[in-house]
RNA sequence: GCACCCAUAGCUCAGCUGGAUAGAGCGUUGCCCUCCGAAGGCAAAGGUCAGAGGUUCAAAUCCUCUUGGGUGCGCCA
């Protein structure tokens, strides 16, 4: 469905193309000056410039144009060449109608919706989720339910880390606590026992446990650097336990994962396209792509035009091992082959500091044919930074897991609640529900808020706040809406016609049109902060016109059936953009 | 050393391809529940947009420099 702000920017490059001027410079939006007008057009000055004319005069023309529109009741010059346009109440009425009876709750399909692969860059094997997880995680999953709304069909892989160093410190250090397991027999093939010989809490103990002693001693490093080597060249033993540890961690991620609303597709990682490296390998040596430098086998990417260093993709180390840089491309020909129809882009939601590595890859890729370079995007995020302004770090203590914060979060929850007047009758179960609901409102809310690439300093208080620009807040908006709607039909009182007079009224329809350009933005730019910043504005839209003047309370049946009918209409957008941000709303709380 | 990113209200942040008096939230100070849910609404105070030049009718936005932060730079992913 198009929208208000649509019609005129079509209206009015039509009037700069009749005048002989480019289309583009007819964007209308909301006007900046709600005293002064419900949308402006700034084209005029652009256009006076680019044609050596005068822009009053330009804009005076196109505002004579624009009269005529039947959506527009005045069309005024302002300034030094601003449109100014006032809509009638009629058109805000027939539109607030149309985003109450749309699937879409106003917006539209992208027009170059296409076949998408999300990758979350994996959280790792054997490493807890730690708060720095949780911006992947986050926007990474907004995103896909974003693009999917728009009508792209994606494929959300998590993309686990599970073939690095970090399995040969498990290996080799459950070797030293446990040298009697079968799985360190190497005359022993199989099979090996169903029942993992590790919990997901030994596996938390034994990784930091083996990387500090690595940090500390070169050789206990060497060791778990010749396990990788032997377990990525095929030792069953080594195969069996990564499985274990794989499985133990998997049941462990979907609970973290699962808390904060976040689904995957596939729960593939890098071991999973292992059988693929040796024909990449072959591919990239018959192209002339691959060379041989200190032992390891390398492709160079490096390019005339680099301003900066550009270090070559590690393809096979020297001891024989790959790592992140193959995996990585060798799921990239896994996806291309494997999945029908072919992705037409994929995204991979990674910490920011990870760009160089991407930007090698999506060259190699390119340049092995695999997909144009161009297809592939890195969508990077900032930190989460400390109070000292400092990144939370991975493998020192005190970091903050992810289970522990939302922990704290649903702690927060349930005191907020206890101070609120909930319902009498509301039981033990729905409370926990709703807490839970709320706990995760604030968290996914206040990350993804804050614009996606830079970072921010991560305050306890700040992700469990229930007031202001948070996410229970908007919950609550909704939560209210439903709650007065209900109201209404228990009193027998039905939605009607919607007719616009009242100046909230006119506010609220305003910000409602608003919903497919902040939907297609987001994913344009791959922002959800511009969703997320549209819903906030019709919250509080919401809010003015619910303070402003009685919706079921209003005994004028007419008038009440028209802003019933408002009310749903928000609601219905409401709850949908919500849905995007992996927020659902109660029917109560 | 080289490269990239950032600097906006006391604090945390928006500000779209340059456009009108730079916006929110928190905090501060006032109001507003005999009326649909006050986790709310209304209002006020608070800014030389790090600094200095430049381009332009118009610069927080584009260019140059300076200062102050952050990040990355071949065998850890």
């Amino acid at each position: 469905m198009g929208s208000l702000a649509g019609e005129l920017t079509a209206a009015a490059g039509a009037a700069f193309e009749a005048m002989g001027l480019a289309a583009r410079f007819g964007e209308v939006r909301r006007s900046d000056k709600p005293e002064l007008a419900d949308f402006q057009c700034n084209g005029a000055m652009a256009a006076a410039k680019a044609a050596g004319r005068n822009p009053r005069e330009i804009a005076a023309e196109i505002a004579a144009r624009l009269k005529d529109h039947a959506s527009v009741l005045s069309a005024e010059v302002a300034g030094p060449g601003f449109i100014n346009l006032r809509v009638s109440d009629a058109a805000l009425s027939t539109r607030a109608q149309a985003v109450r009876g749309d699937t879409m709750a106003g917006a539209e399909k992208a027009a170059d919706a296409g076949v998408t692969v999300i990758d979350f860059g994996g959280a790792n094997v054997a490493k807890p989720m730690h708060v720095g997880h949780l911006r992947s995680a986050v926007i990474g999953d907004t995103l896909q339910r974003i693009c999917r709304f728009a009508g792209d069909q994606v494929t959300s892989d998590v993309h686990l880390g599970d073939w690095g160093l970090q399995m040969g410190h498990l290996v080799t250090e459950l070797y030293d606590e446990q040298p009697g397991l079968i799985y360190f027999d190497a005359a022993y093939t199989g099979p090996y026992p169903a029942e993992p010989p590790v919990t997901i809490d030994d596996l938390g103990r034994l990784y930091p446990q083996a990387s500090n002693k690595a940090k500390a001693d070169e050789a206990r490093n060497e060791r778990s650097q010749r396990a990788v080597a032997e377990m990525q060249a095929g030792r069953p033993g080594y195969r069996a336990l990564l499985r274990h540890f794989i499985d133990v961690s998997v049941e462990a991620l979907k609970a973290d994962y699962g808390f904060l609303n976040v689904s995957f597709d596939l729960w593939k990682g890098e071991s999973d396209v292992d059988g693929l490296i040796p024909g990449l390998v072959a591919r990239f040596k018959h192209a002339g792509l691959a060379e041989e430098s200190d032992g390891a086998l390398i492709v160079h990417v490096a390019r005339e035009s680099d301003k900066k260093e550009m270090p070559p993709v590690m393809l096979v180390n020297s001891r024989g091992g790959t790592g992140y840089h193959t995996t990585d491309l060798a799921t990239i020909l896994d996806r291309m082959d494997t999945l029908k129809p072919a992705p037409e882009r994929m995204l991979y939601v990674v910490d920011q500091r990870q760009a160089l590595h991407f930007e090698q890859v999506f060259r190699a890729a390119g340049m092995l044919g695999l997909i144009a370079e161009d297809r592939l995007e890195h969508i990077g995020f900032g930190t989460v930074n400390g109070p000292d302004g400092k990144p939370f770090k991975t493998r020192e203590g005190g970091v903050l897991r992810l289970a522990d914060l939302q922990a704290m979060a649903m702690e927060e929850a349930e005191k907020k609640l206890s101070a609120a007047n909930l319902p009498a009758d509301m039981g033990k179960a729905e409370r926990f529900d709703v807490a839970k609901k709320v706990a995760v409102a604030a968290l996914r809310f206040s990350d993804l808020m804050n614009t996606r690439t830079t970072n921010y300093v991560f305050d306890l208080d700040r992700f469990t706040s229930f007031e202001g620009k948070t996410g229970p807040y908007l919950m609550y908006a909704a939560v209210r809406v439903k709650s007065v709607l209900r109201k209404a039909a228990e009193n027998g009182h039905a939605p009607g016609n919607v007719r616009v007079t009242e100046d909230t009224e006119r506010a609220l329809v305003l910000q409602l049109d608003g919903f497919g350009a902040a939907l297609l933005g987001a994913r344009e730019k791959r922002m959800p902060h511009i969703l997320c910043e549209h819903l906030y504005g019709l919250a509080q839209a919401f809010s003015s016109f619910y303070a402003a003047l009685p919706i079921a309370a209003e005994t004028d049946a007419e008038k009440r059936a028209s802003r019933l009918a408002l009310a749903d209409g928000v609601r219905h957008q409401l709850e949908t953009g919500l849905d995007l941000l992996g927020i659902t709303v109660p029917e109560r709380m």
